[in-house]
RNA sequence: GCACCGGUGGCGAAGUGGCUAACGCGCUGGUCUGCAAAACCAGUAUUCGCGGGUUCAAUUCCCGCCCGGUGCUCCA
């Protein structure tokens, strides 16, 4: 029997075994209802472009979810958008327009750069400033087990004396914790000095909601508690986010939902790791704040970003560097071309004379059943792509000492696929994505941002590329070897690269 | 300061109480090519931050130290 798209039998195909913050242990993750998994995934506050460290988990969510459906699971992902914040609040105060002016752009920009690093939209994706009423019902809750309390300015706070096992998710021991130590200057009358916002109370000319509470806004924790029971029940698989938000955002989360409903809330939590930016943390003091769009303006690859932020198994400390950005752009390069030798090539049929066995066929089988468990074996994505290239190296030589036959394509282009089905670097769109970001910095009056060589990369068309390309040809032919070289080195130094092969000439924009 | 995570070749990294320490990139030499490129082959860490300890055996376990990161405060 095979399973899902595999084509691997049920037992090649082990359980997935993701890490739990929760448990501190690796744990099986299946649906819990038998049908679909529910999860959780904390989006973006969307006030700004995102950034690499941004990307990274939403990537390696990405591949926790392409993975669950490879393997024939059902995937119900929800997705929060924070469209009201802070932060929010004072930019769109700043630039004198409506919060939802604001933030428009970000959100629609970030759906942008997903689709750029081809990053699966969730199932439901869930505005903050949409779910307000659901936000009131959920403090509502609270309120009436007196968990949550009103101040004297009209804010709401939760009482976090009121959940005991607050803390279990950080292993944080909060008991010798003195609320008399902290002095907040800007809380009037929390009972703790623990106790967080469920509801703030505006202040003056700010953006407010009117409701049963009173006038205000949602605290940032309370956005997430009622939007994830709103969609996916009190109860529910997997909660997903970076490493930062374990504290005080998800302990919060649990604490509220699970006060509310008396159920356990996420039963596995999933967290990416920070990374590191040429060694050191990414900050805009550090100089090494990298959105995408930069990367994109300087010319790398959206493949190659999305290779390096995936390679890495999501509880390592990533070192993201341009080194290594390059190092992917190659590996991406290198993968692409083998499955463009094995499709396009005639390959022999295999004879009575030229052997019976089928070692690349096994080896393409091998490759799969390895690719698979090392994903299921908490997301080894080092190990799933080390799989894959033992496989073309292998089947590269193969096919150089004329062993590839006709009957092993299918198999090793369907590890290909099982490969890029959750990788997914190997159709081409990188030209494409950097187009559409030019053209954005053009309207956003940062050209400047662009480097030279992406737009001369650019610069000639497709059309303009085969013309040239057939002139070399013709000079190949009568020899004119300097002519032809000619050629070659101007389009290289508009990032064309030529490659001649006995099929004919094949050429890619570095 | 307290808590947690990590330190493996030139770079990014996988992994394990004991087989030749994956894989990608880079570099050197070779095959192929008009020359390149691509592809392949060979070489490239006697060694896994440092110092102790446990063990027949440690990179892998324990202790200490150094370094990096995270949380304790908004942060992916």
């Amino acid at each position: 029997m095979l399973s899902g798209e595999t084509g691997l039998a049920q037992g090649e195909l082990p359980t997935p075994r993701l890490y739990n913050t929760l448990t501190g242990r690796v744990e099986g993750l299946v649906p819990s209802d038998g049908k679909a998994l529910r999860m959780y995934a904390c989006g973006p506050t969307v006030y700004d472009y995102g950034h690499i460290g941004n990307f990274r988990t939403f990537l390696q969510v990405d591949v926790l979810r392409r993975f669950l459906r490879l393997r024939g699971t059902q995937v119900r992902h929800v997705m929060n958008v924070t469209d009201v914040d802070d932060k929010i609040i004072r930019n769109a105060s700043a630039a004198g327009i409506p919060i939802a002016d604001y933030t428009r752009k970000y959100e629609q920009a970030f759906f942008e750069d997903l689709d750029a690093l081809q990053v699966e939209h969730p199932e439901i994706v869930a505005r903050a400033t949409e779910h307000i009423p659901e936000m009131i019902a959920l403090i509502q809750r609270l309120a009436t087990q007196d968990i949550a309390y009103r101040t004297e300015d009209g804010s709401w706070y939760f009482r976090i004396a009121r959940f005991p096992e607050y803390g279990k998710l950080s292993k944080k021991d909060f008991e010798g914790i003195n609320d008399g130590a902290r002095i907040d200057l800007d809380e009037y009358e929390k009972d703790s000095a623990r106790d967080f916002a469920l509801w703030k109370a505006p202040r003056p000319g700010e953006h407010r909601w009117e409701t049963e509470l009173g006038p205000g806004r949602p605290g940032w924790h309370i956005e997430c508690s009622a939007m994830a029971m709103q969609y996916l029940g009190d109860s529910f698989d997997l909660h997903a986010g970076g490493e930062d938000l374990m504290f005080p955002h998800h302990e919060n989360e649990i604490a509220q939902s699970e006060s509310a409903s008396h159920r356990i809330f996420a039963r596995h939590w999933f967290h990416v790791r920070f990374l590191l930016v040429e060694n050191r943390k990414m900050s805009k003091s550090e100089g090494n704040f990298y959105t995408l769009r930069d990367l994109l303006l300087r010319g790398y690859k959206p493949s190659a970003i999305r290779m390096l932020l995936i390679s890495v198994p999501y509880r390592q400390q990533l070192n993201f560097t341009f080194e290594g950005l390059a190092a992917e752009t190659v590996a991406v390069e290198r993968l692409r071309t083998f499955r463009d030798r094995i499709a396009t090539t005639n390959w022999p049929e295999r004879s009575a004379a030229n052997g019976a066995g089928s070692e690349v066929t096994a080896a393409a089988r091998e490759a799969k059943a390895g690719f698979m468990a090392a994903l299921a074996d908490d997301l080894n994505t080092a190990e799933a792509r080390a799989a894959i290239f033992e496989m073309v190296r292998f089947v590269n030589a193969r096919a150089d000492a004329g062993q590839f036959f006709a009957s092993d394509k299918a198999e090793v282009l369907d590890a290909l696929d099982l490969f890029d089905r959750v990788f997914a670097v190997l159709d081409d769109h990188d030209e494409q994505w950097t187009r559409f970001t030019l053209e954005w910095a053009e309207r956003e009056g940062r050209l400047d941002q662009a480097a030279p060589e992406v737009r001369a990369r650019l610069e000639l068309s497709n059309e303009q590329i085969q013309a040239l390309i057939e002139e070399r040809n013709q000079a190949k032919r009568a020899r004119n070897f300097a002519r032809a070289d000619q050629i070659r080195n101007d389009l290289a130094a508009k990032g064309i690269a030529l490659e001649d092969s006995k099929d004919g000439v094949r050429w890619k924009r570095k």
